[in-house]
DNA sequence: CTTGACACTGAACATATGTTCTGATATCAT
DNA sequence: ATGATATCAGAACATATGTTCAGTGTCAAG
């Protein structure tokens, strides 16, 4: 019978990519026929006609005989946003961590100088709120790379961003950065301290925990939030 | 000889206001007309006598005869900050990812359906762009959730986030999500293509390769971009 | 008072721009 | 093939909208 309009079509996605670069570079949207004069489209009416589609699909609205009438609602990567007040809280979503150093067995780990303050942003790494517990402050976070594979036992692997939390004091079940100083290594373990003695449990449940008498013979260096591994070709 | 003129008036004031609340009302800027009626002034020459101080003032910027040309690029309260441009750009920084199910071993793996995009934005992850591989086209992305121990040897615990990205086939050394018919479960392995046998690599240093004679019994579901492990109290 | 810079009015003007209409062409299901 | 629908072209139209200009009023300094 007919043809089922099927969901973005070529145009219409290079509408939408140009709707998102013009607005970022002007900072207002464009006319119908600036929209022609980009995307290879000859006739107004034509862009007129997929701005229709596009609004019927929820990724734009359009003001009724307005020029440039046109809010982008979603961009192609799916996120949504309405201009400038969500765009302030997306804002406020991305967090940048730094990254002050890596993970090496056999070295006490790097910690930022207790007054940080300020950061390099460029050696940092940007996470959404949304990934991180609740309230965490921003500015008690930092971020590891590990090297080498003495983490295994953390379920970490060589190469993984560990973000971590400053803390002077763990408490029973948080996963922390532990300086072990008779056998001189960092190790991530979750962290349990009962009737006067310390047991570190891996987080692999097939390995067994490791109880310490003395709680004065290891040093918590920091709680860990996130584990993120950037998976690559091996 | 000459009054002379002061920082911001009340009338200065109160057209960057409704700039800024218009601009996020409608997503869009106003005319030089709307600006008349919201705020008492009376002719439209007055209102783009003011416009031009305020891009002087390094308030806004204009296009030349462009309905609504207004790109809005301070706010009242001095910080730079967002405008649409902002919106456009945090759009671009923060991509959202479909949650689409959990991967429980002897269940095949969720995968999206093939047709497109649209993306619930509240059963999603956000991530930062810069944390993926440059260019990964966005919507080919889509995240799971790891339940279950039976990761364990790709170092992927239980309540892992797992993101994927569609691909039909492997490429050798890629970390690929495989169901395996023999065994009737989905694995995380790296994959290889050698002589006319699967090898598939367990993350994990320590354990051995699995060889398989005839890929035609094994299914290629995605390639594993990223991990993401929430660390939790245990 | 005079002068001149600023604040403001109202209207006319030119055009930038959304809308609509007629019709052609393409693609698909039957 | 045939009908139905989607896609497309070009032009005409109405108007939304920025621009300009000739004045008027105001206030401070000389």
């Amino acid at each position: 019978m007919s043809r089922k309009r099927v969901g973005l079509s070529p145009r219409h996605q290079k509408i939408l990519r140009f709707l998102e670069e013009f607005i970022s570079e002007k900072g207002y949207p464009p006319s119908i026929r600036e929209i022609c004069d980009h995307t290879q489209i000859s006739s107004t009416s034509l862009v007129n006609y997929y701005l229709n589609q596009l609004e019927e699909m929820g990724f734009i609205e359009r003001g009724s005989n307005v020029s440039r009438g046109i809010n982008l609602l979603k961009s192609l990567t799916g996120n949504f946003s309405h201009s400038l007040k969500d765009a302030a809280n997306s804002l406020n979503d991305l967090i940048s961590i730094p990254l002050v150093g890596n993970i090496v067995a056999g070295e006490p780990m790097p910690v930022p100088n207790s007054d940080f303050s300020y950061y390099d942003p460029d050696s940092g790494i940007e996470i959404a709120r949304t990934l991180l517990p609740k309230l965490d402050a921003a500015d008690q976070l930092y971020a590891l790379r590990v090297h080498g594979d003495s983490m295994i036992d953390a379920m970490v692997n060589d190469g993984d961003i560990v973000v971590m939390k400053k803390v002077n004091q763990a408490r029973n079940g948080e996963m922390v950065a532990i300086w072990l100083n008779d056998k001189e290594e960092t190790t991530l373990k979750y962290f349990y301290l009962e009737h006067g003695k310390v047991r570190l449990q891996p987080a692999n449940p097939t390995m067994k925990p490791i109880i310490i008498d003395n709680p004065k013979t290891v040093e918590v260096q920091g709680k860990v939030v996130l584990v993120i591994r950037q998976v690559s070709q091996k």
